[in-house]
DNA sequence: TTGAGTATTAAACAGGGTGTTGATTATCTA
DNA sequence: TAGATAATCAACACCCTGTTTAATACTCAA
């Protein structure tokens, strides 16, 4: 899985179309922005555009690509007994890569849902976060368990964009615990978590 | 605000344009569809799309108006002394609205994220249903009420996708029970319900 | 430092969707 | 039925797309 650093000649490219990209993204919707603005903007051909991805959603889509890489490599670091000791640690490492990604992460997250953005944060919130915590307390073979998961998954993700929209004014910190809260006391009611068990 | 009734050709050609809109929605994502392929499909000239609409977005979004304003329509007959009695009555009436309109709704909803009607929804489950209920549990003052109150839209808007994407296997009154215990038993630890108080 | 490999450039191309127009035909409503 | 309105058809210029060519510039490893 190791990576063979790109060219620099290529890694100068992507970085101004990602700047421009982004750049254009906060003026306006994604629908309406060309491939010929954006290598105008970063003033790169618009060949060369075309050497790297397939069209502006390709481009996107690889950028998220690459920062969820990085993500999961933090997230994959957390093993069972660890998410059994609670969730503030792994909840304060989501919150950080947004906060460190903001430029991009905000062009997307601020005003519009129309990216795979969401559905990865999501899957990662899932995936990585909730779905073995869950099993922790005895979701795992509820037959509402899906409907039990999406409303805490969505829930987080909803508080990851209020936090963006508002312009990170909450630490990481801050974000987790209240995240924790939230989730915890909504689950507690449903599923008697360990500690209450007599 | 009362409607002058369409002309009747006017009515047959948006209904089957939107029919047009909505199967090829199942197909493929928006940023693929063409003016020219739901005209070809609905069998009506190209020119009178744009009598209509100026561009597939802007269609998108006349048609969930015209559907919110239905769904406003019902929500607005509910009185503080309505949400105070509970939520089941009022979250009965979202999930039967999303599926009367399962054809449009689930088009947009289950797959994809790239519209306006997640935000709608959104707004709609906020303004009308949480906010106002939000306040008898005397959230109002609190400097995290935007962030708690986030989460809990978000988590019922995300219920509404998974349910639409399991083919609303369950009663509008099913999710609206499951709705109202997840968000009540989410609430009730950070600011103690007026049955609680002694 | 050199040389082979690779990226970027510039220009041009066909192709296709867009949005608009004007004249004609069809349909509706009062 | 008559006047108004909508839909059709064909044609138009426009712009973006995605691809290709040859020439040039750059990189990295030997």
């Amino acid at each position: 899985m190791e990576h063979v650093r790109e060219d620099r000649r290529v890694r100068k490219t992507k970085a101004r179309l990602r700047q421009a990209l982004t750049a254009l993204m906060c003026q306006k919707d994604i629908k309406d922005i060309t491939v010929k603005e954006i290598t105008e903007r970063a003033d790169i051909n618009r060949g060369t555009f075309y050497c790297h991805y397939r069209d502006i959603y390709d481009m996107i889509a690889q950028t998220e690509n690459a920062l969820f890489e990085e993500l999961e490599e933090v997230l994959d670091a957390y093993t069972t007994s660890d998410l059994r000791a609670g969730l503030i640690p792994i909840l304060e490492d989501i919150f950080r890569f947004v906060q460190a990604n903001a430029d991009f992460c905000g062009a997307l997250l601020s005003s519009q849902r129309d990216s795979a953005l969401f559905q990865r944060l999501y899957q990662v919130v899932y995936s990585k976060c909730l779905e073995e915590w869950g099993e922790l307390y005895g979701l795992c073979r509820d037959p509402l368990r899906d409907y039990y998961m999406n409303f805490l998954v969505s829930g987080v993700v909803g508080l990851v964009q209020v936090w963006v929209s508002q312009g990170l004014q909450k630490t990481p910190e801050e974000m987790a615990a209240l995240a924790e809260t939230l989730i915890r006391s909504g689950i507690s009611s449903l599923a008697q978590p360990a500690e209450r068990e007599i």
